[in-house]
DNA sequence: AATGAATGAGCCTTCATTCAT
DNA sequence: GATGAATGAAGGCTCATTCAT
């Protein structure tokens, strides 16, 4: 029996409609990260998501006050998970806290969460987004670079600020590539390249 | 009215009228490009891009024939002047037909025409402007990676391809960190430490 | 919002909503016809049409994808219409069925569905109207003209091509001028006579 | 040498000038009447007509102070011409003179001004072109159906001005038909047969 | 919690007309 | 007499959002 099943039967208890909140809310996030990664943010009109997500449109504004704060709502969620599976990854082993592990653990989270990533860089360029995104966006790109910066100062390089710099734009740039086009991209070989590369 | 003007009542000469519209064009194209990267391509309207250039709305159709025109009449514009400029920079001495010498020319182009990598970068995850602009994008990606890939193959490489995806990638990287922030970018530093590594 | 309002704030039943839709696109339509009649298809604008409708000019789009579909959807059930009146009027009395008869249904449609007519008679030389209407319209004309060709034949005339060429004329004139005209217009005089003159 | 041929010889003398201006103005109402014929009035811009009549489009409102007054124009100068030929017809011999004359006069010249006639059926129906103009067109119907009435008054009819109205219709009626399908259509056997029975 | 009809601002585009030369 | 670049008022249409139920 699933969730859908409550839909006819009233009056609810409380319990229940928190799961169909709960429900609503989950599948208006899946369809529009869905969509937006497909078509961009602006291509995607709030008719399709409803649509996709299988409730009315009228809905969507009980969870969200409009399409901008969907569009938070998708990075708030989406920037969560990905700070738990890094330190889930970080946690894994202590030979992974290297600067290794880093590369390897955030190619494995781009090539599992293609739909967010593939958002994230569209909007990254696009001002009008950035403003409804707020400094979220920035302020983790500056938590990254300097958790980079941090790894090449313990481990004594030269110029940490700009080894940090140069290893997270490959990064990033592996990232898109690969995003742009998943089927093709050489992902693993890059990766492995890479690590040895860094763990002379 | 003065009294001249019934003197001569012939029409602006082919000359006159190549130079009006040479500059209405430039003008438009010129604004175009501004707000495109400025507020993204999709939020900035003809409305827009008409006061920017300071003519009629109407009159930008007397150039393009909509808004999807004149978006492809940027990149080729622009990616005439990128490949020009790359020509030129490659031809500058013997010495730089090396990958540190695209390196260098890589970044001081992009260093030169922010607007249209900001507006490149932006365009690349969105479908829909990857449909108005046709195979051009991804062909002329596909082009600098070739000119890579045969630079390490001819300098004896283990994985050429390999290597091409990640020089690649770095260039794009920190090509595209830089325009999000160029105030703060150290990109000299960046670039030079890359030209270092790889002039080994 | 009263009290009650609290009371049931379940959606409208699917019944209530289609009285709605019925009713916006029976206005619709409705106001369409009227003003395409009066003032020409093309000289008609969505916002005149909304207006008189008394609607917002956007919901005319849930109904019909464009003022071309609106055309096509007065078109095909006016043409319903027509039809089924004159299966009706045919119908009628045995006796009816005879050239006499047409002519009386005929004419008798036009007064009755003036606007439809003015509009039809307005689209029929108007290249970019028919490329709308499609083969409809044609199709129509060609039915008539067969279904009189038909009655000419039983009744052994000797040219019935011809005939049923020139009644379909006179009617076609006759509805014409009428309901470019219709207060002065002697239509049952000259009905009447037309009649007499089919009937030796 | 034609007229064309002044035009870069300057300065012009007044004859040469004139000749211009006569050409010029020749040209935009052929054009003109062409376009409207072929694509309806409203369908045709004036950009089409000075391509068609090869001129720059600012130099048509020279000649007229509009698109509207251009169709005035047309109707003027195509309206003196039928009438011209009617009265040549009429002209033609003392046995012509007769309804059997007029029928086949005007059957002639609808056949031979195809062009003119479908712009006038497919004005007639559309209030703005009406408007535009003025009585013109319903007093030339008037002209034409009294001309008819006098016929059947002085041929002794019962009922003259329903006889008019009738074979108005009729002769309108033919007309059109014709216009709609010029290639198919049976025109001299229709007009051949309608004489016939209206001279006996 | 849910529905979907309704709203209206704003967008892209067309085109008759004007204007400087 | 002639040119064609420039203008700007509409027009059709989309879509985020609201509202009654």
């Amino acid at each position: 029996m699933n969730v859908r099943s409550f839909k006819n039967m009233s009056p609810r208890t409380p319990e229940q409609n928190k799961v169909l909140r709960q429900d609503s809310q989950t599948r208006i996030i899946a369809s529009a990260l869905k969509l937006f990664a497909e078509h961009g943010y602006s291509a995607t009109s709030i008719k399709m998501i409803a649509q996709e997500a299988n409730l009315a449109q009228g809905l969507l504004y009980n969870y969200f006050s409009g399409k901008e704060e969907l569009l938070r709502a998708i990075f708030a969620q989406s920037m969560t998970d990905v700070r738990e599976s890094f330190a889930l990854a970080e946690g894994d082993t202590a030979s992974n806290s290297t600067v290794a592990g880093v590369i390897r653990a955030a190619l494995t989270l781009v090539a599992r969460k293609r739909d967010f990533w593939r958002l994230s860089y569209g909007s990254r360029m696009q001002p009008a987004l950035l403003t409804v995104l707020g400094d979220d966006l920035f302020a983790w790109t500056q938590e990254i670079r300097n958790t980079l910066e941090r790894y090449f100062r313990t481990s004594g390089a030269a110029q940490p600020e700009i080894e940090a710099a140069i290893l997270f734009a490959l990064i990033d740039g592996v990232a898109q590539h690969y995003v742009l086009d998943p089927e093709h991209y050489p992902l693993a070989e890059v990766t492995e390249t890479i690590v040895a590369r860094y763990s002379m």
